[in-house]
RNA sequence: GGUCCGGUAGUUCAGUUUGGUUAGAAUACAUGCCUGUCACGCAUGGGGUCGCGAGUUCGAGCCUCGUCCGGACCGCCA
């Protein structure tokens, strides 16, 4: 009858404990056999503890260890005792077990990678034995910082009054938005749950319930195509206040942030800059700038479009950004960076380029349009200098923003301006209300559909609802969305004439968003919140460029769990209970 | 829905450019030697449906077409 596994754990022991007794229980590592001598490397998650045996002293645990391999689990008791010689790489490099008995608690099949922080396993095989990969150092300890970041957060926002509740996996499709995972409903044939995007509605009950300070580390699904930074269900910190301004909400969460970035990565971040949407848009062509570098775009439009050139003149839109001290780039590396606004992904037909070069002189590849004045002047306007390049790209302003956006990072890239460790976070604000969408020919909600209208703003709903601006803002850091809220409605009429505007019915508001309006009736208090994306936070403080490492047990790009082999078909008989078949 | 890259030993890859004898390396695994290793060392050995299917050819890991799987990205993700 066993009455205790293990004294300590496989990563506590040194010089102090000499001449313990001790037991420990742990996995197989590496056995080193030298003939006389075998270590035994044995892990548990705490870290490596050697086991020493002497084939002199001891032939008959020599003997019992023979058919050991990896990642067997074993017990072990023994003396500690002081190295011959030391290894000062691990923390318990002073000290090894000369150990007395040896007790097998589980063989191992040879794994099919090596269990090592360089593991010799691809991708998709780590993750079909994921249980053998999260033994792994790195991976370990990917789960370890996300474990160690949720509960900075959750002190923090404890400490300043925020509750945490849960709200319901099972609620109402709604078509706004993400595609919705839906749940068949056994009791009601024909209908159907959905798992939440996120629990924004309850959130707003919440406050209309008095919560004033709510918050939730909370999983939320999404049924779109997967990316790195992409997975179907993924994880929120969810939060809401009461009686807010956008002020005191940016505020709030800039202490938040502030705290993590101190608490676990030990830096002490500047105030957050703020910049609107439209002044994104403008000087980065994008809604998530990655402020580490500037390279702020320059519209063109009044330097270029008086000559002849037909590109420029037919522009929309023509804007360069400024690559210091590249103005030596061999026409090879130009071709290059055309190759790579051409690719498919960014979609560019063309490049045009402005070397100013050292002695003074221009050389561009339209030259054939501009003389050296034109291009002067184009230098002076974009503030480049002798021996900077200028890259210049036109049509039509979104698209072209988006592709010069592309360029902006890429050159970011090859300058090494995107250095890892350093983090510059950006409050993005003042986001349009609702987008146009061309194909539907219909307005959606930029952030969502709850989202208030800057007050100045409201009379012009209706005529004019392209120009609305929201009390909407984003966080970014380096270029990555890491979260994002608004001021909400809380008012029924207003919220009505949002779902009107949005092209809802009143019936189809009322069927889908009844519940909501209706508590608007009851004293629903002005409201406002914000939520982190988790999983992208822990990869982003990481300097990771995927967020699967930070999930235990992640999807690859199909949604597929390579582990589980799902999704999978379900019986007939399960069908038939659910009224599929 | 689309674009690109990949699939060869348990694993990670080379070999494909220019089709040609028995498909290699490293690592892992096994056996033997080795008393201070800690990326131990040395020696020996086993291990291959070259993703799958069709085609071209005297001959296909290599060329063509299709298909499946994986990855990155675009669309999509309020």
């Amino acid at each position: 009858m066993k009455t205790m596994y293990r004294t300590h754990t496989c990563g506590e022991l040194n010089g102090q404990h000499v001449n313990e007794k001790v037991t420990l229980c742990g996995w197989i590592q590496k056995i080193r056999k030298l003939g006389g001598m075998t270590f035994i490397d044995l892990r548990d998650r705490y870290g490596i503890t050697q086991l020493a045996f002497n084939a002199e002293q001891n032939p008959d645990l020599c003997k019992q260890i023979e058919p050991f391999g990896r990642e067997w689990v074993i017990q072990v008791t023994g003396i500690v005792t002081e190295r011959y010689s030391k290894n000062k790489n691990i923390p318990t490099g002073d000290i090894e077990i000369l150990v007395e008995e040896i007790q097998v608690l589980n063989e191992s099949l040879t794994p099919p990678f090596t269990i090592e922080d360089e593991s010799d396993g691809g991708d998709e095989l780590r993750m079909k034995y994921r249980y053998l990969d999260l033994r792994r150092n790195p991976v370990k300890n990917n789960l370890m910082f996300r474990h160690k970041l949720g509960i900075a957060i959750r002190n923090y926002m404890n400490n300043i009054g925020f509750v945490e509740i849960e709200t319901p996996f099972l609620i109402g499709s709604t078509p706004e938005g993400a595609r919705d995972f839906v749940v068949p409903s056994r009791l009601t044939h024909g209908e159907f749950y959905a798992l939440p995007q996120s629990p924004q509605t309850f959130k707003q009950l919440l406050m209309v319930a008095g919560f004033d300070r709510y918050f939730q580390i909370v999983k939320c699904f999404r049924d779109e195509d997967l990316r790195s930074d992409r997975q179907p269900e993924f994880t929120q910190v969810d939060c809401e206040m009461s009686f807010v301004t956008q002020e005191d909400i940016l505020n709030t969460f800039e202490g938040l942030l502030k705290y993590i970035f101190k608490e676990i990565k030990g830096i002490d971040i500047e105030p957050i800059e703020r910049i609107t949407y439209a002044d994104a848009m403008r000087f980065y062509g994008s809604d998530k700038p990655d402020a580490r570098f500037d390279m702020r775009f320059v519209e063109l439009n009044d330097v270029l479009k008086h000559r002849d050139f037909k590109v420029f003149n037919e522009a929309e839109l023509v804007v360069g950004i400024v690559a210091k001290g590249c103005a030596n780039y061999t026409r090879k590396q130009l071709d290059g960076l055309t190759d790579f606004v051409k690719r498919p992904q960014v979609g560019a037909s063309g490049l045009v380029y402005v070397l100013c070069q050292e002695d003074g002189h221009f050389k561009s590849s339209v030259d054939k349009f501009y003389n050296q004045e034109d291009l002067r002047a184009v230098a002076e306007k974009c503030g480049a200098q002798a021996g900077d390049l200028i890259l210049i790209m036109a049509g039509k302003t979104e698209k072209t923003q988006k592709q010069l956006c592309e360029l902006r990072l890429e050159m970011g890239n090859r300058l090494g301006l995107r250095k890892a460790g350093e983090y510059k976070l950006l409050w993005v604000i003042d986001f349009p209300l609702l987008e146009w969408d061309e194909e539907t020919q219909r307005y959606y909600a930029k952030h969502h559909p709850f989202t208030a209208p800057k007050p100045e703003h409201e009379a012009i709903l209706e005529t004019e609802p392209g120009k609305v601006n929201a009390n909407a803002y984003d966080i970014v850091i380096n270029g990555t969305e890491v979260g994002g809220g608004s001021i909400r409605i809380h008012d029924k009429n207003m919220q009505k004439r949002m779902f009107k505007a949005l092209g809802f019915t009143e019936e189809e508001a009322q069927r889908q968003f009844g519940f909501l309006m209706n508590a608007f009736q009851y004293g629903a208090p002005p409201h406002g919140g914000i939520a982190f994306g988790f999983d992208r936070l822990c990869s982003i403080l990481c300097d990771a460029d995927t967020i699967r490492d930070f999930i235990a047990f992640p999807k690859n790009n199909s949604a597929r769990d390579v582990m589980l082999n799902i999704p999978s078909p379900i019986s007939e008989a399960q069908l038939k209970e659910l009224g599929l078949k």
